[in-house]
DNA sequence: GCGCCCTTTGAACAACGTTCAAAACATATC
DNA sequence: GATATGTTTTGAACGTTGTTCAAAGGGCGC
């Protein structure tokens, strides 16, 4: 169907089809950044790029496809984000705090395109999307290394991972739709530390000065 | 505007107005129950009860209005569904553990419905509505109540329940939508309890026969 | 009977996602 | 250059949505 360039095929404007494909992308991205997810429409997104909406249902597909690759490049994004906030001479402990600290701080910069991941649930008789399992698997993989000098055992890891981004999922999902703040006025980073440092070392350890080990 | 009963007022129907009001909030419940946030519509819902889409209008409001009825009412039944899983004569952890194990139930049970409170996200001028918080503040003082006697200090008690609040819904967010099996086979009950225990008595209490207090 | 007020509704409006069929264009072949 | 081929682009249309307008319908006090 899409296969580019062979006969009579050619782009009639300035784009070709890898870079209409990013032109969309971005620009649906940042319709969402600035209105959520409720901003996003077939028409507005064609209007703001200059083409008509059947351009992109060509290119790329309706709009639940349009979401799609956008939780794709935000998913890689937050990747990215995770990856250079791991300092590798720091101790397991600081780096997993450093993780949790990323995440939150990437949330909290794009907390509406980041939202868009979660609030776009796909049809309940797909399977699953493969890119989305292969990008939050990378994720998670990143997690369970920074933890596995704690924990050791595989499975214990894996279920410690689930939980504690599950955890970091819940914190980022009630501070962006700001029902965290009814709670507490204490900030998800400050909860998520909170969090991180009882689950990896108990409630005693509260204050360090006792035994610095 | 919507004064009872005084001059000529009289429903034509079968029901006064808090019936009607009733018939709205659990038909809206049932098409959110079977279908999800997409399968409420105006004029479904209309339909559904026998009534033109102007009736709701007049006695409920809009769409938004109408789901945040929906939206009470599930906050009261899970205030409630914690409430009866608290039992008096247990220790405080374990009854921590009944809480989490309460809530998980409540969401399996009713996942779309439960879903919709989160999935609703009101307009980002509107400050909060009255009744959320005040129905998230009942089911967090039962949660402190319940923590109060392993966590003495107000402050940090109160963070803990922010903590572990946000730890749950994001449980229960990603298994709803089966973001969570992707990462792990566990329950998310189960991933609860990892979660609570190790919050509650750290890493090294895993195997309870090493020491019984 | 009349008049008031609330309830209920049919019709209409604007916007939406999506599809159809035709026009516009780039390239390959002659 | 002319023609054919296949892709890109689009204008127009369809069906549906949430919401509003103005009118119809009916209970209650006078």
């Amino acid at each position: 169907m899409a296969r580019a360039g062979k006969r009579g095929t050619g782009p009639r404007g300035e784009h070709n089809r890898d870079e209409f494909l990013a032109l969309v992308t971005k620009a649906a991205e940042n319709l969402v950044r600035q209105e959520g997810l409720r901003g996003l429409g077939m028409r507005r997104l064609a209007s703001t790029i200059g083409y008509a909406p059947n351009s992109i249902y060509n290119a790329v597909g309706d709009l639940d496809a349009v979401m799609m690759r956008v939780n794709a490049r935000t998913l890689a994004r937050l990747h990215a984000a995770l990856e250079s906030a791991v300092l590798p001479d720091a101790t397991p402990h600081d780096r997993a705090l450093a993780l949790a600290d990323a995440y939150l701080g990437f949330v909290a910069a794009d907390p509406q395109v980041w939202s868009l991941v979660f609030e776009h649930q796909i049809a309940p008789d797909s399977p699953f999307p493969d890119w989305y399992a292969e990008a939050l698997g990378q994720t998670t993989d990143l997690v369970a290394r920074v933890l596995a000098p704690m924990i050791p055992d595989p499975d214990e890891r894996r279920q410690a991972v689930a939980a504690l981004w599950a955890a970091l999922h819940g914190l980022a999902s009630l501070a962006t739709s700001r029902k965290l703040l009814v709670l507490t006025p204490e900030s998800p980073r400050d909860l998520a530390r909170l969090l991180v440092r009882r689950f990896l070392e108990g409630p005693d350890r509260g204050r360090p000065e006792i035994e610095s080990a």
